[in-house]
DNA sequence: TTGTATGCGTTATCAC
DNA sequence: GTGATAACGCATACAA
């Protein structure tokens, strides 16, 4: 008598007067499904109005039709972090048209990174994972692998993985950004860095330091947790030196931001007396005055990659391992000519 | 033969020499099981590590364990905006203890608003719904309603709404700002506020425009999508009139950053010749220069409220509306005595 | 080419 | 009071 009653398999089957179990054949286009036995069940079927229930089906196939994304870091840093939502957007512009979902799971106070893993296991909540913020010796790629979950790392891990992996060569942004300075005929620059253990923040401090050294420049690396308020610190311990650096790459907009406003509040112009680069090119950043140069990644691309190639793996392709579009430097308001130009620099023309 | 098979409800049955039935009882605390069957069948399960399969509980009780927060607006405005990430911290916070978990979803380019709820009901892939960006008689009230979800709404609604509501007065939190400029000698202001079709930004505008009259400020008000980039374009209109405010209410920090970039870059200073606040207490705003003054709201108290308020509705609770704390205004240096103070005015002393 | 049985946990229904 | 049984909903291995 319930109104809300949906029609299920079993009146399927009875109204095109076959079994259910030829139902389910029908409906899922598998061999064995006589044609006029085939059009019989799909017209009863759309007569009723039948879809499949998702717990059920989720109950007898083994599969969640949800992916995963836990995030590692502190929810404080993430709240300042633009890259989530971007990233969180690119993952829902695919799983939205293929009916999937995203469960997200943050590590929270009550419950830490490995559990929230073992817990969303435990309950096949998730037939897949992204993960990302890589770490150096990554237990949780073996942590994923044994827990029989599927997974798309955003980077290659520096561990053996079974999973396919979605990459940006974001040192390559790196490497534009102290070009750039070293154009601009800067020969003292210091990168104010993500944590060493993330292999990002390695990635792109080991691209800072080859290119400063390929450019002729004396370099420095300050390691920060990407908070606006260690990127702060960073640049007025960079900028208390007798040595002090004419420029200073960020590794995402917000340290950036954070530092132009120490550098101001010592009385120093940005760009006239330091020049300033970030990392992410988010929208605030043009907006700002001086409007920041920046490395522009597309988080958003990357999240649509990632998810395209997690349904791959949960489809039974092979891993792979894409790379996407090298970053782009966005050059704007908050780099310009060194003011302690190298002898025969460009300082002269 | 699978080493990975895990125990199920038959096997502890068995284990315990009673039926599938009396097994559930027994663990689910119901009445109907002797003492003496209670013991055999906890040992039972507690000896073969025995936990429910939640795909199948799912299945047998019509709950899927699963919240969900649908994000309506444009994604490249939430990349920009750091309240949702916050808001899902807090819902985190306590989805993460008690066994539930977040499916987010995006209006994305493939599938528009109204089908992603449609979507999440027909599935029922979630048992209650996060509904924020309230708007002028929402149809989403409805809509939810009649999917037969639960919901809790941040804000209340202005139409009839079976759902609780967890709401922070964002007025007073306005009120605040207007009050401060008022007492610094401003008499002609301006608000940059959000979309009128969301409830939250109209309440902001009138709560600045009854403040205003109350202090006996002149105000004007330019609505915009939140966006840093309109905020940039407000305030160019805003400093272009003949009679240009000497202060600004930003409805968001990110508005009041761009604002503040675009008074500078006319050769204004702020504060100097321009008072700015803003809105969110964003984390970047105190390290800006000049250090934004800005109403603080707890976006992830607020998560964490409305995720507790929507459990309890889940677990039969009655419809409540929590107030929480009054945002507070958090004075930095943005703001500061008007540079043309009225006759009379504070100027004087 | 088609029908049947089984897997999952919960709960309504029935038997003692 | 105490317990067993069957049905739910779908997919699929297997039998016919």
């Amino acid at each position: 008598m319930s109104p809300e009653a949906r029609p299920t398999i079993a009146d399927v089957a009875r109204k095109a007067g076959v079994s259910k179990g030829l139902v389910s054949f029908a409906l899922n286009d598998k061999p064995g499904v006589s044609a006029q036995a085939r059009t019989r069940i799909l017209d009863a079927a759309a007569e009723l109005g039948w879809t499949p229930n998702l717990r059920a089906r989720s109950l007898s196939t083994g599969r969640s039709f949800a992916c995963g994304l836990v995030i590692g870091r502190s929810t404080d840093v993430i709240a300042a972090d633009p890259f989530f939502p971007s990233l969180i957007a690119g993952l829902e512009d695919v799983f939205s048209v293929s009916g999937q979902v995203l469960v997200l799971s943050a590590a929270t106070p009550g419950r830490h990174e490995v559990e929230t893993y073992r817990g969303l296991a435990a309950d096949r909540r998730v037939d897949g994972l992204i993960l990302t913020d890589l770490r150096a010796a990554d237990e949780r790629i073996a942590l994923v692998g044994e827990l029989g979950l599927h997974a798309v790392t955003l980077g290659r891990p520096d561990v053996d993985s079974p999973f396919s992996s979605v990459s940006v060569d974001d040192g390559a942004g790196i490497r534009c950004a102290v070009e750039h300075l070293a154009a601009l005929g800067h020969d003292r620059i210091a990168h104010v860095a993500g944590p060493d253990a993330m292999l990002h923040a390695r990635r792109r401090t080991a691209a800072f330091e080859d290119a400063a050294r390929a450019n002729g420049m004396s370099s420095r690396v300050v390691r920060t947790d990407f908070s606006a308020a260690q990127g702060a610190t960073a640049t007025r311990d960079l900028l208390a030196l007798a040595d002090a650096p004419t420029a200073i790459v960020y590794s995402n907009d917000q340290m950036a931001v954070a530092g132009i406003g120490v550098a101001e509040r010592l009385g120093l112009r940005v760009p006239g007396d330091l020049s300033v680069s970030g990392f992410d090119d988010t929208e605030l950043g043009r907006h700002l005055r001086p409007a920041l140069t920046s490395v522009a990644t597309d988080a958003r691309a990357w999240g649509a990659a990632a998810a395209r190639a997690l349904l791959g793996m949960l489809a039974g392709d092979a891993v792979a391992h894409i790379e996407l579009a090298e970053p782009t430097l966005v050059i704007r308001e908050s780099t310009s000519v060194s003011p302690h130009p190298p002898t025969g620099g460009l300082g002269r023309h």
